[in-house]
DNA sequence: TGCCAGGCCCTCTTTAGGGCCTT
């Protein structure tokens, strides 16, 4: 099958995708595993403070207390376009709620740097997750990613750290083995204005 | 004081409301 999917997840400053600050970018494609941290520039929201475990203390970014390096966002996202092109092209960037979250906030700041043409030449599309799993998988309790790798793999983990929610959405997906009809119904044009 | 948004989906629907999922 031609092209690739990379699974992605942000952790940002907030739920409002018109304003909210990345500040952890990370995405996985078998082996290969992405991630960089960027210092926000507008307050955690108290709900995001306390499902993430950031904070920012005095110009650092703190996990859980702990420093944490970080790169200034526009190097995040060239970073990430130059990860991105050594797959086949074209890529597409699966998350649980990319329609709504991951994509609408990625789009806005790559737009912002003026880097977004840029990936569009890499990435072709978003590939929302939790739509086709609320499809494919009718009468669950919940299609949260927590409850769904509850659920398809029986295990916990360290959600909300973007590495390991791409790790296990990746996981998941293998799991599912969706049907690429599947795929595409819930495949949307990174072209389209979010 | 109040507790941030919002498109999709479902249904006791379409003259609409409410919950989900993401941080």
């Amino acid at each position: 099958m031609p092209g690739t999917i990379v699974f992605f997840d942000l952790e940002t400053t907030g739920l409002d995708t018109t304003v909210c600050d990345i500040i952890q970018l990370s995405a996985i494609c078998g082996e290969r595993v992405f991630n960089t941290y960027t210092l926000p520039h507008r307050a955690l929201t108290e709900s995001a403070r306390n499902v993430t475990g950031f904070t920012v203390n005095d110009g650092s970014l703190l996990l859980h207390g702990d420093p944490v390096n970080t790169i200034p966002l526009r190097d995040a996202l060239t970073s990430f376009i130059t990860f991105l092109r050594g797959f086949h092209y074209p890529v597409v960037l699966a998350a649980h709620n990319a329609r709504r979250f991951d994509a609408p906030v990625l789009t806005r700041v790559l737009r912002q740097f003026s880097l977004l043409q840029e990936f569009q030449h890499v990435v072709s599309g978003f590939l929302d997750t939790f739509l086709l799993s609320k499809n494919v998988f009718r009468g669950l309790g919940s299609y949260s990613q927590e409850y769904m790798v509850r659920h398809f793999l029986g295990k916990t983990y360290n959600a909300h750290d973007a590495v390991e929610d791409a790790r296990m959405l990746q996981e998941l997906f293998n799991r599912w083995n969706p049907s690429s009809w599947n795929i595409s119904r819930f495949t949307y044009r990174s072209s389209l204005a979010f």
